[in-house]
DNA sequence: AGAGCTTACCCAATCGTTTGGGTAGAAGAT
DNA sequence: ATCTTCTACCCAAACGATTGGGTAAGCTCT
């Protein structure tokens, strides 16, 4: 382990003093990799500086650089919540691919509530982050439009927002997978559960879904896509709408979210209907809870770590300057017990 | 929202200038809450600084003021994994509380590979965080001795180790809870998931449930004892084999981790037997999915937030200097379905 | 009227780094 | 022999906030 706490901690200055050399000496030696900067130092002082270095467990302090340097090495992520799966594995995505670059970063939780995201946001700021991941953005709110006036450095993540720099997953493509492959098993009766309206993630699936599914030749109307909240309660109450809307049940269920699926699956139950035999159930995000459920549950898996690694490079990069395109990474669909066999007979009879 | 990024921050100084006094009266005006501190300033000047500063938006410089007051508020916590539900909630705790009290908190995972847990400590130490709070804590290694013997601060969460100050569910009496439980529950042969036994929650859960069960009259054996990892890959290795040691299977599974029942109730299932009439199964942490799953799991209840609240009120003691006492809060049992119902009569009259 | 106390400030050093701008001495060019 | 160019350093001023120690003016008290 590097320094020793307990004692004082060592400065540049202290390896100067016992070196006999000036402290900007050493700063610019330890400072600039391998090659000595400019002829700050010869190679041999160089060499007992960074020995020196190692011997004493030198570290340097951040908070004085970054208060020179004009930059914290810091970056900020604001998620809605930290206990949704997805965004967590996300995190570890940003918080390795910050490490590998010296970044450190930061998360907080919004709740999904514009008042909270201001707060939060509000909060990084006052640390003086670099940048910011946000992984909570509204399609409607204005909170983007004011942090790009004010010329704050950020990236989106998981939702995307018109062309602001965003890493997602193509969700389109997700739902176009899943409207493939029901069609192919024989459904023709469909229901979506549809998530949050004003997450890209909710409607960007749901649209994929519906568009493919008519391109096919299948039918869905409004009623038959029923927005709802992202987590187990949503997906239960939304199955419970549909179960009791009092047109004959769908054959199968497509909840934008894994949660979303698992409390559709509960309240299917609840009626009756098995699980992939009556009613198939498609779920997204592919959380690591979906193969092992009790009736394993089909879902698109998304590339959740790549996304937020992609989201560390793409904020590197508007901290230089540039304006890159929004990323969005590929889903696959991940085929389980939940959807594998053919739609009920009578139904494709019909 | 706060500061303008755009333009220049607003410093002290700044303010110092415009209103024709020292930087050194504002920074105490601003500085000691309401009263004016040790006759700073008048009241008049003092009403003057605060509307200034409130009018250019002024945000104190977090690094410039750690530089001087050698506290950087902020808080390093390492767990093994933020995708891990219990720890994500713990946390979600911590940086509420944090945030109270002026501190950030940074979260870092390590999964659990002592190599890594050495690592983020180093970083977080390297970031000069004030202090650490540590969800990953082995009942083995050394790591808390030497950080202990360099005097670094630390708080232990969710797992206690020794008499180190720790904020953690009493799992011991949460097994208590269970074994009471299903005992009345009427079963006699159970079997017990224990999770991974250098961590206390699992060490605690088990032993609780054992020493329960015994002096309520069951018999347990080392062989109903299977100890595994605490996901559902983990919980359904378990409890496969508990199926196939060629005994008669229990009657009732104790899983000390909710995502290790879901694991053991989809083995079950594969198994033709049916969770809460064939077996009990019961969970521990009640995570948001216990309620919701298709059969919805019984499990202890444990107050995951207020942990992680209290991991920080701890954390502020030891920077006190004080020597807190390790904190078990009180989990509940949650019945459901999943264990709900008397044990099967062929076992009870045996 | 002088001592003593408040009040309301100001001064300057300090925290640990970084960085633009020296400079003395040696080597090389003309 | 003089001029230029390196090399290998040193100097000092930042960055923004905090804080121990002034001090001048005004008031009180005797």
């Amino acid at each position: 382990m590097g320094k020793v706490n307990g004692g004082r901690t060592v400065t540049l200055k202290d390896l100067a003093r016992e070196l006999g050399i000036h402290p900007s000496t050493v700063s610019r030696v330890l400072h600039s990799g391998s090659d000595v900067a400019k002829g700050a130092a010869s190679q041999a002082t160089a060499e007992r500086v960074r020995e020196l270095a190692r011997k004493r467990g030198y570290s340097p302090d951040p908070q004085a650089a970054s208060l020179r340097t004009r930059q914290t090495k810091l970056l900020g992520v604001i998620v809605p919540r930290l206990s949704d799966l997805v965004l967590a594995l996300m995190y570890e995505g940003i918080d390795e691919a910050a490490a590998e670059m010296g970044y450190s970063a930061f998360v907080m939780n919004s709740r999904d509530d514009p008042e909270e995201q201001r707060r939060k946001i509000d909060l990084m700021l006052a640390r003086r982050v670099d940048g910011l991941i946000i992984g909570d953005a509204h399609l409607d709110g204005s909170l983007l439009q004011e942090l790009s006036a004010r010329k704050v450095p950020f990236v989106l993540m998981n939702r995307r927002v018109q062309e602001y720099p965003s890493a997602t997953c193509d969700d389109v493509l997700g739902g176009e997978l899943v409207a493939e492959h029901l069609w192919e098993k024989g459904h023709r009766r469909v229901s979506v559960i549809a998530g949050e309206p004003y997450a890209s993630t909710a409607v960007d699936r749901t649209s994929g879904f519906i568009s493919r599914w008519r391109s096919l030749g299948g039918q869905i109307s409004d009623d038959d896509v029923v927005w709802s909240r992202f987590d187990t309660a949503g997906g239960r109450g939304a199955a419970k709408g549909i179960l009791t809307s009092g047109k004959p049940h769908p054959t199968a269920l497509f909840a934008v979210n894994d949660f979303a699926a698992i409390g559709a699956m509960g309240e299917l139950r609840s009626h009756g209907l098995t699980v992939g035999q009556d009613v198939a159930v498609v779920g997204y995000n592919d959380t690591s809870l979906a193969a092992e459920l009790p009736i394993p549950l089909t879902s698109v898996h998304s590339p959740m770590l790549d996304i937020g690694r992609t989201a560390v490079h793409l904020i590197q990069r508007v901290l230089r300057g540039e304006q890159p395109e929004p990323a969005a990474l590929k889903p696959t669909l991940r085929v389980r017990e939940s959807s594998a066999s053919r739609a009920p007979a009578e139904v494709r009879a019909r």
